[in-house]
DNA sequence: TATTGTTATACTCTATAACTATA
DNA sequence: TATAGTTATAGAGTATAACAATA
C-alpha cells in the first residue's frame, strides 16, 4: 500500500462536484432574455471557425445533431446565425454567425459574466491565473 | 487606455464555458445506474456535515428547498439517506447518509470518475496540479 | 448502405406556485 | 407572521426514435 494516496482520485471527484455547482450559480445569476451556456458555445464556435455544419457543431460541443439542430433553429429564429446550402453536398447545411450574434455574444451574457467576475475579483492574483490556466485546461479535458 | 487588456473578462467567458462543456462531457460519459452531480454532491455534503435540513442542503448546494427535496426524496427511496424530525422544532426535518450512501458514493459514479481519470492522466504533472487547485477555487466561486 | 438533417416525443433536472404544519 | 417542508405544475436542456433526402 502507498502512504500517500493519489489525490488525483480524490480530486476528480471534487472536480466534477465544483462544477455542477457553479454552473447552477450561473443558470440562477443569468437573467431571462440572456444567452445559455450552450448557445454563447455554439456562437463562439462559429466566431472561430466561420461556416460550420449541424454535424460539426453537435461533435465539437459534445451533444447529439438533433440537439444542435435545435439550438441553431432557435438562434436563427433570433437572427443571430445564418445558413447556407453546402456547395457540393447536398444533404449538408452551413451555419455561420450574424453581425446581431457577434453583438449577441458580448452584450447578452452580461448577469453571468459580471457575477462571475465580481467573484474572481474577490481572490488574490495567483488564485486568479489559477482560474484562468484551469479554464483553458478543462476545455482540453472536455474535448478529449 | 490600458495596453495590456485585463484578460479576466475574457476568461470569466472561457471559463463558463469550457464548464458547461464538461458538464455535458460528464453526463454523456455517465453509465444510466450512475449518480448525477446533484446527488453526488449532497451525499458529499452529508458525509461531511452529518445531520442536515433540507433548507440547508439547498442553500448550501445552490437550489431551491423544493429541488432538493426531490432529491433527498429519490435518494431516500434508494436507501442512501434516512430522515430523523428534529429534536425540538417539529417543522424541520434531519437527513443523513445511511452505510448504503455511504458505498454508493464510492461505487456509483465510477464511468464518471474513470472517464476523467483517464482524461487528467494524460496532462503533465503541473496541469494536474493546476487543475486540482482550480477545483477547490471553483467551489468557493459557487459558494460565493 | 451510410450520412445529414428534420420532426416528434420523452426524459432529467430545476424552478415557481399553492398549500399545510409548526414556530 | 415567518419558516420548513410537501405537492403539483411548468420550463429548460438534451436525448432517443423514426423519417426523408442525398451521397
Amino acid at each position: 500500500m502507498n502512504k500517500t494516496a493519489p489525490p488525483l482520485e480524490i480530486a476528480v471527484t471534487e472536480l466534477s462536484l465544483a462544477i455542477g455547482q457553479l454552473l447552477r450559480r450561473l443558470r440562477t445569476e443569468a437573467n431571462p432574455s440572456e444567452l445559455n451556456l450552450s448557445q454563447m458555445g455554439t456562437l463562439a464556435r462559429l466566431e472561430q471557425h466561420g461556416w460550420m455544419t449541424t454535424a460539426d457543431l453537435a461533435r465539437i460541443e459534445a451533444m447529439k445533431p438533433q440537439s444542435m439542430g435545435a439550438i441553431l433553429a432557435g438562434l436563427e429564429q433570433e437572427g443571430l446565425v445564418q445558413r447556407q446550402p453546402h456547395p457540393t453536398d447536398g444533404r449538408q447545411i452551413l451555419f455561420a454567425l450574424t453581425d446581431e450574434g457577434a453583438e449577441a455574444r458580448r452584450k447578452r451574457s452580461i448577469a453571468k459574466r459580471d457575477w462571475l467576475l465580481t467573484a474572481m475579483a474577490k481572490f488574490d492574483p495567483e488564485e486568479q491565473r489559477t482560474l484562468i490556466s484551469a479554464a483553458a485546461l478543462i476545455k482540453r479535458l472536455a474535448d478529449s
